[in-house]
DNA sequence: AAGTTCTTATTAC
DNA sequence: CTAACGGTAATAAGAACTT
């Protein structure tokens, strides 16, 4: 989905329309310690992007409309946009008598999913459904997306990324290597700022000129991201699209309005923290193997500490006091104020 | 020496 | 003038530890 948050808020409230539109922390006037979640294109010409400091985006742009994540309203809007997708690929692949290979749809985040369509007989047909779903979506919700239309998962996403907004990019095999090319060496999944930075210390800029590096070198580099790497920026990738992730570990974590050393304010938060948690736990019927408690302290220096049961359990008053043990560790062996803590529970 | 656990780093959205 | 920086989850690597 095009800029997801902003555009729901637009088509909620159409007295955004034509306005710099932020969707992220309350900015307070310049001292929020939040980020950006999503911003509209008109925000974007202002600089503003998601993951911004939020203090950033308010120096960049005042004026535009600051709204707080209002993340019910999302996730159902995202149900709405899942279902549809989903049926929609499913009478697609009945259609062309796909025997159970084009029924994959992989949900990805709120406002991202990948359809297997493999059923497809050629890439004319391809683009034909990509533009049916576009506008099922559009006239059912009256939001816009972006479609990339690819041989493998890497291809589709970033000829979606390129597409964006209201885009549909298709991407055939003939296509892929003068796609990919030209195309910044962080643009490919998996490359983000610090694998970024060591290539390009080495004068590697361009998706072309990584390919010049030989598979040993990245590997040694980058271990098994390495030879992904290696693959990707050839066109390779073999992942299939899975219907159904597993899940593996369920976190909280929070951010202090302002450090503090306070146990008082610490524990009642972690609290809280803790509660969130165990309730999810309950009734997703989930057992706890490790905890994993997280401090970030005055200067955003961060440390875990961690403790892993001989078999996972279900007794999670057990768990709750192995977590604020680790918890009052971290206050004992450092003495600078509390930025963030957090907890997480691996099943 | 091998298997676990702990901790940190990196990425993505 | 520069830095400013959420929350959730996955995966990898290497160190530290048990067995």
């Amino acid at each position: 989905m095009d800029y997801f948050f902003a555009q729901i808020e637009e088509r909620e409230n159409p007295q955004f329309r034509g306005k710099p539109v932020v969707v992220g922390a309350d900015p307070k006037g310049g001292k929020g310690r939040g980020v950006v979640s999503t911003c509209n294109y008109l925000a974007r010409k202002y600089g503003i992007k998601s993951g911004m400091p939020i203090s950033r985006a308010y120096q960049l742009c005042p004026n535009a409309i600051f709204l707080p994540v209002n993340m019910e309203l999302y996730q159902k809007v995202s149900e709405n946009i899942m279902n549809i997708a989903k049926n929609f690929h499913y009478f697609r692949a009945l259609k062309h008598e796909s025997n159970g290979w084009g029924e994959k749809f992989e949900i990805v985040s709120l406002d991202e999913a990948y359809l297997d369509i493999s059923f497809c007989k050629s890439w004319e047909d391809a683009e034909n459904l990509g533009k049916k779903l576009k506008r099922e979506i559009f006239e059912k919700e009256r939001l816009t997306c972006t479609i990339g239309i690819g041989p493998n998962k890497t291809i589709a996403k970033m000829a979606a990324e390129k597409a964006k907004p209201n885009g549909l990019k298709v991407i055939k095999p003939s296509e892929v290597e003068n796609f990919l090319d030209p195309l910044d060496i962080e643009d490919l999944p998996g490359i983000g700022p610090k694998t970024g930075e060591k290539l390009r210390s080495l004068g590697i800029n361009k998706i072309k000129e990584l390919k010049m590096l030989p598979k040993e070198k990245l590997e040694e580099m980058f271990g098994k991201v390495g030879i992904k790497i290696y693959q990707r920026v050839r066109g390779i990738d073999e992942e299939e699209v899975v219907s159904e992730e597993i899940v593996k570990s369920i976190g909280r974590e929070l951010t202090f309005e302002r450090d503090t050393r306070d146990p008082e304010v610490i524990f009642a938060n972690f609290e809280e923290i803790i509660n969130d948690l165990k309730k999810e736990i309950e009734s997703k019927k989930l057992v706890c193997k490790t905890i994993t408690v997280v401090c970030r302290f005055s200067g955003f220096e961060t440390h875990s500490k961690s403790k892993t049961f001989k078999t996972a359990t279900k007794d999670l008053t057990l768990v709750e006091k192995e977590a604020k043990k680790l918890l009052l560790k971290f206050l004992l062996e450092n003495l600078k104020p509390v930025r963030l803590i957090g907890l997480r529970f691996r099943i």
